[in-house]
DNA sequence: ACTATTCATATGGTTTTAGTAGGAATTGAA
DNA sequence: TTCAATTCCTACTAAAACCATATGAATAGT
């Protein structure tokens, strides 16, 4: 199927919680509690984020999360690419050696012009525009 | 992930060599072959396709499968329809009653504009289009 | 020392995916 | 009438993905 996983939801949430506290160290605790998520569950996602570069930590009592970057320079793409990589709908659309047939193969400019799609549209999106509330339903 | 499976693709396929021998009656052996595709799988993909009025079907000695319209009238959304249901990348984007916060939720309309957008594309794009590799790769 | 926090890793239940398998029902042809 | 080829129906299963829960170590402030 084609679905969000709730790891990328619960990611951008977390992201979102953080630029509405910009500047200041956000406990996850306080995340998990007014985002209503699974205290453990969201530990697991923070190392994504961290490896991707858009929080930063502080250890020890006191310490916490923030954004690494801007709110304006976090893409939605930047996001679901540090949690599951590459965005590929299918595998034949990233590496050609993977499909036998991608050559020949009519369905693959499908579902390679769908990924583009994808692709373009979350990475135009930013974090301040989800925190303003600034999504537009109009085709860009 | 936001993975096509390998159903979806499947089904894509097989539409795709019966709108190549239109008109004639498919045995569903051949294209297992030609196709390179598990025989009995695709015998599980067929009922989705008749019951939602896409394909025909004669049964016994020289039965096979036809297509029910012509293919400039498949899109591949109703292909994707037929299999999965209605599209819905997220529970919240089809029915907000499952979903507790999504009057005030912010990444709402994100999921709600990727959605149609994807809807969209699926639909813009028809079996005749696919047949004739007339997918342009420009956005729409 | 104590407490609050992040960090690391293991474990587990459920659902989805991607098939495999066996045989019943139908039809055309020999 | 019998046979073979086909669709139709339903059950089963292995592996992966998803969605967490659990335990405890490491770190840092007070
Ligand atoms: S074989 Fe790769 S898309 Fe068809
Ligand atoms: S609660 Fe439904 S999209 Fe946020």
């Amino acid at each position: 199927m084609i679905k969000i996983t709730t790891k990328i939801r619960y990611a951008i949430r977390l992201l979102i919680f953080l630029a509405q506290h910009e500047g200041e160290m956000v406990f996850l605790k306080d995340v998990s509690e007014k985002e209503n998520i699974s205290f453990k569950y969201l530990e697991q996602i923070i190392p994504y984020l961290k490896n991707s570069g858009l929080i930063l930590s502080k250890r020890g009592a006191r310490g916490g999360y923030i954004l690494a970057k801007k709110p304006s320079q976090i893409t939605i793409k930047e996001i679901v690419q540090s949690i599951e990589g590459p965005i590929a709908i299918v595998e034949c659309v990233a590496s050609s050696e993977y499909c036998n047939r991608s050559n020949n193969c009519v369905p693959n400019k499908l579902w390679k012009k769908l990924n583009e799609q994808i692709s373009d549209t979350l990475e135009t999106i930013t974090l301040e525009d989800l925190m303003l509330n600034r999504i537009s339903m109009e085709v860009s």
